[in-house]
This record gives structure tokens, sequence and C-alpha cells, in this order.
DNA sequence: AAGCTAACAGACAGGTCTGTCTACCACCAG
DNA sequence: CTGGTGGTAGACAGACCTGTCTGTTAGCTT
């Protein structure tokens, strides 16, 4: 048994799964314990063994809506095509994407950062997953050969966290063209 | 006694402070009723005759928010001069002054909404305050003659919504300071 | 066959939450 | 002086929350 030390459907992939989907329906807070467990058809012992605490396993939906959506908006950004101007504005894309999924319902770093103090640990993996973007951004603003790859970065990741971030109250589309549209007039207006 | 029938210290403008000051900074979730009621120093029987249900309190909260909210909107566009194209640009300035104040913990209204269900009555009058504020931006975009108000409002309000939202996270100014910017930038794009 | 591991099932403790209820007090108008 | 109003103080019910604990079962390895 070399690789499936923990097989597909196992109690740990469920648990966490489920957690995805209610934490990000009705926010960590709003979600019991005992609700995950009836969901994911798991018994309360086995929960706890892998997630000691509720907040490893809110760490642990954080970390997997980090690599959904950091990596939607990467796949976004590639389908853009090469240059990392087009990139820029490629990644607005995942936002429309994500508007028009069902049960969308805004930034879950947001939504879960709103439930959390802010010097806990829930809190500051949010705004760790927020920095991760905009290093990101920052690099492609400097590749794409802006004056201020800081304050474009800025500007584009404060437009996208809108976008994201509205999606709490409406999930209109609407919103994802616009924001592409503002993503095309800032990055024509920074690089000429 | 013609005009004081609720005298200026009265329990409810206690509570209703309290409420405003705990809700902010802790979620209405994050916050119980034996909390607000300690700390406006009124008996819960009080509380529950002005309030009769949780609910009517966040309620309260939230149009005490919007009053001030948007009152300081209005303030800075008015600030910025009598053009409807400086004010477009100027109401930022009431971004800048938000991230400025102590305390300051992102939008009361996208963090709110994150911690109620989307059909609840607290839900949608997040949802109204956000509507009635970009009505007031599109009829401001239109009287400064954009082709397209609508979409330019949007835009706007989504840049708005982001540097407030991203305040739950971190409230660096520098966001304020590059909201106003791409605001300059989208106006100007948008007028010519 | 023995033993280990992972999981299941569910009771339980201790705390917090909302919302109700009783009892008392202070003031002011008639 | 009497009754209404608005407030205080706090017990209480019933639900829900996290986290712990006991005991059982199934499968795999040796």
């Amino acid at each position: 048994m070399p690789a499936p030390r923990t097989p597909a459907g196992s109690a740990r992939e469920r648990i966490l799964e489920t957690a995805f989907r209610l934490f990000y329906a009705y926010g960590p807070r709003g979600v019991g314990v005992d609700t995950v467990i009836a969901e994911s058809g798991v018994a309360k012992a086995t929960l706890y063994k892998h997630f000691p605490r509720k907040d490893d396993l809110v760490l642990a939906y954080l970390d997997k809506v980090d690599q959904a959506w950091f990596g939607a908006l990467r796949a976004a950004a590639r389908a853009a095509g090469d240059a990392p101007r087009d990139q820029l504005v490629g990644m607005y894309d995942a936002l429309a994407g994500a508007c028009r999924r069902e049960g969308y319902h805004g930034c879950a770093f947001i939504n879960t950062a709103a439930e959390f103090p802010t010097g806990s640990e829930v809190h500051a993996r949010t705004v760790e997953h927020k920095d991760v973007v905009r290093a990101w951004v920052t690099d492609l603003a400097r590749r794409a050969g802006a004056a201020e790859p800081e304050l474009l970065a800025r500007q584009l990741t404060l437009l996208l966290d809108g976008g994201l971030a509205a999606g709490v109250l409406d999930g209109d589309p609407a919103v994802a063209e616009a924001a592409k549209r503002s993503a095309r007039a800032l990055v024509d207006a920074a690089l000429g």
C-alpha cells in the first residue's frame, strides 16, 4: 500500500468536504460540529481525532478554499494567454465563473474573517491568503511593465475583493462583467 | 413635556449605542444579548421591550450604520465640489476616513450579511442598503454625463465595497488611496 | 488466531444562547 | 393618594454548543 494510505472516501475527506460545503453556505460559526458529523456520516470521536479543535477544521476549510480559488484564478489568467498584461485582465474570468456557480455566497475569506476576532489564528490565515494573492498579482504587474506594480496590484485585488465580497449580498453576474471592464481600464491607464 | 419624550440617555439609546459598538466589533452573532445588557447597564426586560427579538436589534443596528456611512459618503461627495464628476471621486474620501478610524473592521453590511442566511430579514436589509447607495451613485453618474451610468455606478460601488470589505482583513490606509486613484481612472475613462 | 488501527455510536459535562417571567422600585399626573 | 409608566434585578426554561469519554465493531497484518 504505497500511495493510498488515506483512501479517497476516507473519513477525513468526507469531514472536510462536508465542512467545506456547510461552512461556506452558513459561515463556520453558523454550523455546529454535530451538524458536520451528521452530514458526513462520521463519528464524533473520528472528527476530533483528525481535527482536535473546531478551529483546526476551519483552518483546513480555508486551505481548501485557497487551493480552489487561487487555482481558478491562475487557470483563468493562463487561459488569457502568455502576456502578463492579458493575464491581469483574464483572471477576472474566474470571478464570473464563481458568480455563476450554484450557491455562490461571496468571498469565503472575508466572510470568515468577519466571524473571527482579529488576533485569532483563523483570522490570520485569511489575511495570509489575501497577501499571497496580492503578491502574485504584483509579480504579474511587474512583469507587465507597470511603473508602480504595488499600486496596480492593490487596485486590481481591491476590485477582485469587491466583486467577490458583493456576492454575499447578491450574486448578480453583472458584477463580474463590471469588474472585468474596470480591470481593463485600470490596466490600460497604468500601462499606457 | 413636548419634545423630550425619549430623553437623550434613555435606555433605548444606550442599548442601541452599545449594540452598535459591539456588533460592529464582533459581529452580531458573536455578541450575546446578555453582553449588550451588561455593557449598556439595562435590564433584560427593558431590552426585550424595545427590541422583541434580537434580530430587531440587529436591524436597528444596520439602520444606524446606514445613516452614518451613507451620510459620510454624501458629505465627502459634497466636500469635493458641485460637479457630479468630482463628487464621484470625492466620495472615496469617506473610505479613507473610515480606514483611519480606531477599531475599523470592514463593511458592517457585508460582515453582517455573511452571518445571516440569504432569505432572512436581516440579510435583506443589507441588500437594500447597497441598492440605495448604488442608486445614488447611478444618479451622480447620470448627471455627470456618463454614457452608461448603470455600468459606471456598478464599477464604482464595486470598488467601494472592495475597499470597505478588505478592512476586515487589514485596515491598511493604502487601500483607500488605491481606491481613489482607481475611481479617478474609471471616471476619466468613462467620461473622456 | 491474536493484535492493532480506524472508525462507529452515543451518553455526558459544562457552558452559552435567546427569550419569558416574577417581583420590586421610582416617578409623575390626576 | 392612587394608578400608570418605564425601569431594575435576576431566576428560569429549553435549546444548542464544544469537547470528552466509554464501549463496540470491522478489517488488516503478522
